[in-house]
DNA sequence: CGAGTGGTTGAAGAGTGTCAAACAGTGTGG
DNA sequence: CCACACTGTTTGACACTCTTCAACCACTCG
């Protein structure tokens, strides 16, 4: 399979592409690569500047702030389907945060940013494609801060197990936490041993651990236990499982 | 003068405006009015339909979610020239948060979203310059993320005093909080008790106070003492007062 | 004057960060 | 096969910051 055709069958995945008109697609296209990334790798540092953005097609990406000591903030987790460096495109020029893979066999979709700019100025509907995953990014920044004031570090810890498990269906349930837990605890802002004492305390709610892979028992209770607390309104957060009669109508 | 006229000649301050054609403008002015709000109104509440975006003209608006028990999180605090809801229009149909004022003869301009919405559909220009909008309301929220973790509150509140003041030239100079240091307790995610000890430290660093005034006596001392905690790259955050040569050594 | 609001201060306790040691799993090399 | 190093994680002890709850103060308004 040829490299163009190659792309094209992933990117029918992905929604970013997804209604999007054949020449948009084919513009955006002649200037895309698909790179593969190791563990462990940048794929752009803070303050450089910005001339692609990316959709990533698999494997989990770290977006973070790191000051002059090395401490990190603002981490965000993100993986396929999601979309790094448009906000910087309309805005800057530079990137604000640095991006690192934190799993093996990343693989980048990389779109030159003048391409995407220049054909968002001729077509209405990339231009309101990118409008709605903008806001969509907004959507989600607010999510994960609601997930920070949750009150101790066990609730902060249950909604974060709730959302990674959003896709899971029926009572329970195994998952596989996709990066490390110190990864878990830089995005949870709470220090790795605090994680550690979370996950313990959670077993009152019968979610078990072992290495990587935690076992929620019962969606609902944990729910429960941190929903309740999180300022979100309904129908926002995927992570949220409380019984449906107990909140008036979910779509 | 009639409400047209009064109209445009208030948008001409405003950068929303500024570059847009004025077809843009027009279609967007048909559907727009003022309206002032005296303080603790609600203009709009997390959860409701989004038929409006809102640019605000003068006054401070604090935009928050808030749980069943009333607890409030992801504060955050606008003011003239910044926009409120237009994250909505193009990716959800409701508010996320509530958006309540915080001073008093708060103004506001209303557009109708349809129409805004419409436009930039036709309009390439109206279409960046949202796209800008959106992209730079990342920026904004991932400084105040970076804010959050810069340490003790002490530092918070420098951080956000600096931001505060950051039009204001010279060494140093006095500050009029824009609203109640409760609200600033709320931005800053603290509690008021522990912002006012904050406020009380900082004297350290020749911060002084009475009531809502607040004197700075030097911006780059304190600037010295928190933005060196601060992960957001140069040039992105207007609150930093640190000389260029001094940046790239720390610690 | 009393009521109401915004802000300060004090004492006590909970929750986290920090530091350090210990442990488990993996890969390497003899 | 074991010894060893290396990494990711758990656990314990301790210090410290922040929240909580309360009383109190300053100021405004009827």
């Amino acid at each position: 399979m040829n490299d163009e055709s190659h792309l094209r069958s992933i990117i029918g995945d992905f929604s970013f592409f997804k209604n999007l008109p054949d020449t948009d697609i084919d513009f955006l296209l002649t200037s895309a690569v698909i790179r593969k990334y190791s563990k462990r790798a940048f794929v752009f540092t803070q303050g450089n500047p910005a001339h692609y953005f990316f959709i990533i097609i698999s494997g989990w990406v770290k977006a973070h702030n790191m000051n002059a000591k090395g401490d990190q903030s603002a981490v965000h987790l993100l993986t396929k389907g999601d979309v790094l460096g448009v906000d910087t495109i309309f805005d800057r020029g530079s990137y604000l945060s640095s991006a690192e893979t934190v799993s093996d066999e990343c693989q980048m979709l990389e779109i030159f940013s003048e391409t995407l700019k220049e054909q968002a100025r001729i077509s209405p509907e990339l231009a309101e494609k990118l409008l709605g995953l903008l806001s969509h990014k907004i959507k989600e920044m607010q999510v994960s801060d609601a997930c920070s004031v949750l009150g101790d570090s066990s609730r902060r810890l249950a909604c974060l197990l709730l959302r990674l498990s959003s896709w899971m269906v029926g009572k329970g349930g195994t998952l596989k936490l996709p990066y490390e837990k110190s990864i878990a605890a830089l995005q949870l802002g709470m220090d790795q041993a605090t994680l550690s004492r979370a996950l313990t305390s959670l077993s009152d709610l019968s979610v078990t651990s072992k290495c990587r892979e935690i076992t929620i028992n019962n969606f609902s209770r944990l729910s429960e236990y941190c929903c309740v607390h999180c300022p979100i309104p309904e129908g926002h957060c995927a992570g949220r499982r409380i019984p449906s009669e107990k909140r008036p109508q979910e779509n």
